[in-house]
RNA sequence: GGGCCAGUAGCUCAGUUGGCAGAGCACCGGACUUUUAAUCCGGGUGUCCAAGGUUCGAUUCCUUGCUGGCCCA
């Protein structure tokens, strides 16, 4: 799959399998504007005052004069370009259902059934006393047909006036045409709301990005792959609450406002309660909440939400972002392995419908088993680097410099090692990788793991050169949580911005005991990028952050 | 944060070795009762991203800024 949008005509295919029944009920009301052509002016503009049409562009292009123009004729015959109410939901027919139902009608045949159907007009093509139109909605686009002998003879020529964006509700029989192209015969049409603002081109689309983020709604009227994308999008998302649900699992809610932010290395954004006069933290990380829940009891618990790190904006981060956190008690890391192996690739598999997919120009199959190894090993594998956590830092941060990777400074032999690794290995793991032992030094939260030491039971997957998922086996014991904040505290006050705080609460919910668990997170964004396709982040977060617009609100 | 690229009509894009700004779609007027990027005839609708500078003259050249894209840290 490729995320770019496309040249290719957009139509959506997608049927939904809800079923609708067509009601006597006729939603259709006479439409009683644009009864009087309007005047002529000369040269074609309308000149109308800011207060008659509302605007107050002094530079409005004549476009959008034309349209206000048509709205206050509307508004001048008496009626109504923003309707309250249509027809009940339930008897509106969507297009992709109308093509479900009757593929059987031969070309230039009719059906003998009336529906109802509204949506956004996307096209048209009048042919004097006949013409075609687009409805979009939902499910995809049903085309009109219109005649003059069948619609009569002013409806038909006020329909004329529309504007293509136009949202409009239309009766009348399924038929197919000449041509084969399956349509509602109107027999009666209502404006539901004037649109007033010309829309993209019909067939390249729109695709200005900065457009297409900004404004969204435009980027999903235009673009099908805009639609797929954030349909694999919900996707996902459901498929891991469906997946985890299935499992025993328990979804909560746990603070995004929180006075100590920790749970991970990142900055955070500080916000003000007022009442309390207190500052506040959005969260960077669920997990010190979740841990407490294991702490009260919960044996399976997962929240599935949004983050937020005061970080760089770029193609590949957004400053807030979705994860899953989950937790599991009684087991430790390599169950986690098998989980989150076997969660990845069903969702995959579920939206994608099949373990293969392609990335940057390259396919990628996530098949299980995946592969495992050391984050030393790696480094030995795919840097040719030959490191042992017990050599000095000195040692370890000279060998960094020979390879040109920065060490930040005060990093400890664990540290340099992580910087070595995702300088230099971590984009080279392409296929799904298990990256096993992250020292402690940059794991603050995670277990020790016995027999071998400065390393933790900890792992994460990369794929596409990707970090997706992040795991281990949880620190339980309360005097060596206290250890390992406290390392963070001095880190902290050296300056590492990143470094974690010493969260007294969490630590006192440690001593009332929590059981031995293991716990994931995975970036929901970058596996949407996946299983998508795309390779900027912006394409898979339906609104992403972006600059503000000078002069605009 | 650094490097490179881009910003021209509502949209997709040309273009100007510095001299009245171009096309397609959309739009406006006209014709047309089975089209589907409808077709045919007629009509360009513009703060050439912004602010300075150079110049007789800048959309074009220079500087800075803004926004976005790609690559790097």
């Amino acid at each position: 799959m490729n995320c770019e949008v496309g040249s290719s005509r957009n139509r959506w295919f997608s049927a939904s399998s809800i079923v609708l029944f067509f009601t006597p009920h006729c939603p259709a009301k006479r439409f009683n504007a644009c009864r009087e052509k309007r005047a002529p002016v000369p040269g074609g503009r309308h000149e109308m005052s800011e207060e008659q049409t509302g605007s107050h562009d002094e530079h409005e292009s004549e476009l959008l004069k034309v349209r206000r123009e048509k709205l206050r004729s509307i508004l001048d015959g008496g009626g109504e370009p923003y309707k309250a109410f249509y027809a009940d939901s339930d008897s509106i027919e969507l297009a992709g259902d109308l093509h479900l139902k009757h593929e059987g009608i031969e070309p230039g045949g009719g059906s003998g059934v009336k529906v109802a159907v509204a949506g956004r007009l996307m096209g048209r093509r009048i042919h004097g006393k006949a013409a075609f139109a687009d409805l979009q909605d939902s499910s995809g686009r049903i085309q009109l047909m219109l005649k003059e002998d069948v619609l009569g003879a002013e409806p038909f020529q006020r329909f004329d006036e529309l504007d293509i964006g136009d949202w409009i509700g239309a009766t009348g029989e399924v038929v197919r045409s000449r041509r084969g192209e399956l349509s509602v015969l109107v027999e009666s049409y209502e404006l539901l709301s004037k649109s007033l603002r010309p829309l993209p081109e019909k067939w390249h689309g729109l695709k200005d990005r900065e457009q297409r983020y900004r404004q969204r709604y435009l980027d999903l009227m235009m673009n099908e792959e805009a639609r797929r994308v954030l349909e694999v999008r919900s996707k996902v998302m459901s498929g891991i609450r469906r997946f985890l649900d299935d499992r025993g699992f328990t979804e909560v809610e746990t603070p995004m406002l929180q006075v100590l932010p920790g749970g991970a290395t990142a900055r955070p954004f500080v916000t003000h309660h007022n009442a309390l006069d207190i500052d506040l933290f959005l969260r960077i990380a669920p997990e010190l909440y979740l841990k407490r829940l294991l702490v009260g009891g919960y044996d399976r618990v997962y929240e599935l939400n949004r983050n937020f790190r005061n970080e760089g904006i770029s193609t590949r981060h957004n400053p807030e972002f979705t994860m899953l956190e989950a937790y599991v008690a009684f087991v430790d890391y390599r169950y986690m392995m098998r989980l989150l192996q076997e969660l990845i690739t069903s969702v995959v598999v579920s939206v994608n419908g099949s373990p293969e997919i392609e990335y940057a120009g390259r396919r990628i199959s996530l098949e299980p088993p995946w592969r495992e190894i050391t984050m030393v090993d790696s480094l030995a594998e795919y840097a040719g680097v030959e490191v042992d956590i017990s050599w000095e830092a000195s040692r370890l941060a000279a060998l960094a410099a020979e390879r040109e990777v920065e060490v930040p400074e005060g990093a400890g032999p664990g540290w340099i090692i992580a910087e070595l690794f995702e300088k230099l290995v971590e984009h080279q793991l392409i296929e799904p990788t298990f990256v096993l032992d992250y020292p402690e030094e940059i794991s603050p939260l995670a277990r020790r793991r016995a027999g071998a030491p400065g390393f933790t039971e900890r792992f994460e997957i990369l794929i596409a050169g990707q970090e997706i998922a992040n795991a281990f086996s949880e620190l339980t014991d309360p005097a060596d949580q206290r250890d390992r904040f406290e390392a963070q505290a001095r880190r902290k006050a050296e300056g590492d911005e990143e470094a974690h705080p010493v969260d007294e609460e969490f630590l006192l919910a440690l001593e009332y005991g929590m059981p031995p668990a293991g716990g994931l997170g995975v970036g929901i964004d970058r596996l949407v990028m996946l299983a998508t396709g795309c390779e900027n982040i912006r394409d898979v977060i339906i609104f992403p952050h972006l600059r503000p617009r000078q002069g605009r609100s």
